[in-house]
RNA sequence: UGGGGUGUCGUCAAGCGGUAAGACACAAGCCUUUGGAGCUUGCAUUCGGAGGUUCGAAUCCUCCCACCCCAGCCA
């Protein structure tokens, strides 16, 4: 009773499957649940500051973090680590649950925000002064850089730093109170202005901002540096392994520091590689320059490498995780190569979309002995790779739109699509053939007349001749308009920053806008977000964001594989 | 010239002293009513380099080379 399909196509993953593949990361922590460390708890966390949209960067960076913790049956938290008022939103705060929520992952309510700490971690500071580990410096900002030596040179210690814990508990208290100005004074840590890691010369905990605060508003101007909110607030959530770029790996001592000398919860932190990928850049501030100068429509534009570029381009949550999943987690930096992202995408869009026709360049073609007046519906299949899509019907009649690249007049070797008496099948219909060009004064094809083979109704015939080529195509009395975009790379370069000014390596080809496609009726009723396989095209999902009632838009979200561009490229 | 990292196929990436996984890409072929999908096959005598230890090294040791990160009161 196997279906053919059945037997011979099993356990092809559908995309969403993980592969569980080892890394580094997952041996340590196997090692630790063994020995049964933090009591076998695994707790991980993502912490975005909520300075800009998230990228697919930031997507590898929440598979590692929340994958691990599901695979080992642990939890994870969302931390948005708003420590500088100064750049922070609120509004990106959403867009990011947003995005994480879209992947697929559920931060339950372990929803939390560094700035819920702000108490606690006055309090972790009073307790570090106290000590004598902390001390209120008076230099500026330049004395401060000044005094902290170079890469290799020692620093020197600040005149302030042997002040007595009386007087430091009070300024420090003073500057809680606003009684400074921005700028004039610094927690810092008192560690060692000679060491070799600079991380570790006296680095500053709090700095004075007379600045709102999207969740505190007004309540402090004095805000904690990233070092000193980080760890105490992995800390604080009782985080086991907290899993972080690379760039932070000499910052692992003073992470480390801090929690030592507060004698509190110690996480471990663990760095692994960022993500690159070719032809974009994968950094928020980059990022929102593209937004803010213009060259892009927003954080969503479907060039964007952002969880929302993305989505509103057509690219699936499980697609994504499959590639992060595909990539691997090391220490080394890569450049991972789009078309690994791009065939994961197919692989899952393969299975699921349901295929549809759509012209996006109309040449006319009249079929000169099929009846006039005459309407037949084909039963189209609605995806071969998927019975319960189900079929729907296609009208045909005498005059059609075929692709005006499917057409040559004077064909190359191996172009098996229409041309002069060549014959060619329309995909659920008929074999027609070529009988007639007819050109404007400009020599520009206007059209084709051409014959049908009734026989072929269906796409054979009874004597069984081979028709190698299969066009896609549409009636035209029946044909609906769209709008159709198509992307390309967002920069020139492979890695746009190696130029002064990456902008420059903008791809001003990045975006093309077909208007006058033609698309089967059956894709007029096409809502913000259904996702289809235009034939032979590509993949398209309807645009949320510039369709309208009468104006369908599509994204390409990414072309099929095209054998033949290949073949001809080569010729 | 200080500190911290990293160097295995075009691109990712396994390998954890026993004689180079896998994926993408690429190439060839099969199949095909999408030149899609699918299937088959091929693709590192070699692991940044040079020495050394060992019966045996990508894996251990030594030295060297290259690349990345760090001198924000950003994260």
């Amino acid at each position: 009773m196997a279906h053919e399909n059945d037997d011979s196509k099993p356990a092809k993953a559908n995309g969403t499957e993980t592969e569980a593949s080892s890394h580094f990361i997952k041996e340590i922590i196997e090692k630790e649940v063994a020995e049964n460390k933090n009591d076998g708890r695994v707790h991980t966390r993502f912490p975005p500051e909520p300075n800009g949209f998230l990228h697919i960067g930031h997507a590898k960076a929440i598979c590692v973090n929340y994958g691990l913790a599901e695979e080992f049956g642990g939890k994870y938290n969302l931390r948005f680590d708003d420590t500088n008022p100064a750049k922070e939103e609120t509004a990106y705060v959403e867009a990011i649950m947003r995005d994480i929520r879209w992947l697929g992952f559920d931060w339950e309510d372990r929803l939390f925000y560094a700035s819920d700490y702000f108490d606690q971690l006055y309090e972790f500071a009073i307790r570090l002064t106290k000590d004598g580990k902390a001390y209120v410096d008076d230099l500026t900002a330049d004395e401060i850089r000044e005094y902290r030596g170079t890469l290799t040179a020692p620093g020197k210690d600040s005149p302030y730093r042997n002040r007595s814990i009386a007087e430091n508990l009070d300024l420090f208290e003073r500057m809680k109170a606003g009684e400074f100005p921005d700028g004039s004074r610094v927690l810092r840590a008192k560690i060692d202005m000679a060491a070799p890691n600079l991380n570790m010369r006296d680095p500053v905990m709090y700095r004075i901002l007379h600045a709102e605060h999207h969740r505190t508003g007004n309540k402090w101007c004095i805000y904690p540096m990233y070092d000193w909110a980080h760890g105490q607030s992995d800390s604080i959530e009782g985080i086991t392994h907290s899993l972080c770029d690379i760039s932070f790996e000499d910052h692992r001592p003073l992470y480390d520091w801090f929690i030592d000398q507060l004698g509190i919860h110690h996480p471990r932190q663990i760095e692994f590689a960022r993500l690159n990928i070719g032809y974009t850049v994968l950094s928020k501030r980059r990022l929102i320059q593209l937004v803010k100068e213009g060259f892009v429509s927003g954080w969503d534009d479907p060039r964007m490498p952002t969880l929302s570029g993305l989505r509103r381009r057509g690219y699936t949550p499980e697609a994504i995780r499959t590639f992060c999943d595909r990539i691997g987690v090391a220490k080394r930096e890569s450049m991972v190569d789009i078309a690994l992202l791009e065939y994961c995408l197919r692989e899952d869009l393969n299975i699921r979309a349901r295929r549809m026709m759509a012209v996006l360049d109309p040449l006319k073609v009249i079929i000169d002995n099929y009846p006039e007046g005459q309407v037949e519906q084909f039963e189209a299949i609605n995806n071969p790779e998927d019975e319960s899509a189900g079929t729907r019907m296609i009208p045909f009649s005498r005059e059609i739109y075929i692709e005006r690249e499917d057409f040559l007049e004077n064909p190359p070797k191996k172009f098996f699509r229409l041309a002069p008496g060549q014959e060619v099948r329309l995909k659920h219909a008929y074999y027609i053939t070529c009988a007639r060009v007819v050109k404007d004064e400009n020599g520009r094809i206007v059209e084709l007349h051409c014959t049908y083979d009734p026989e072929s109704r269906g796409g054979g015939t009874p004597d069984g001749r081979r028709v190698k080529g299969t066009l896609h195509w549409v009636s035209a009395a029946h044909a609906r308009d769209a709008e159709v975009r198509l992307y390309d790379r967002l920069f020139t370069r492979e890695n746009p920053l190696e130029d002064e000014d990456f902008k420059a390596n903008f791809n001003a080809g990045s975006l093309t806008a077909i208007r006058g496609c033609k698309v089967e009726p059956a894709l007029a009723d096409a809502q913000p977000g259904e996702f289809f396989q235009f034939l032979r095209q590509g993949y398209f999902c309807v645009d949320s964001v510039d369709t309208t009632e009468n104006k369908p838009v599509f994204n390409r979200t990414v072309s099929l594989k095209d054998t033949w561009a290949k073949i001809a490229g080569k010729q």
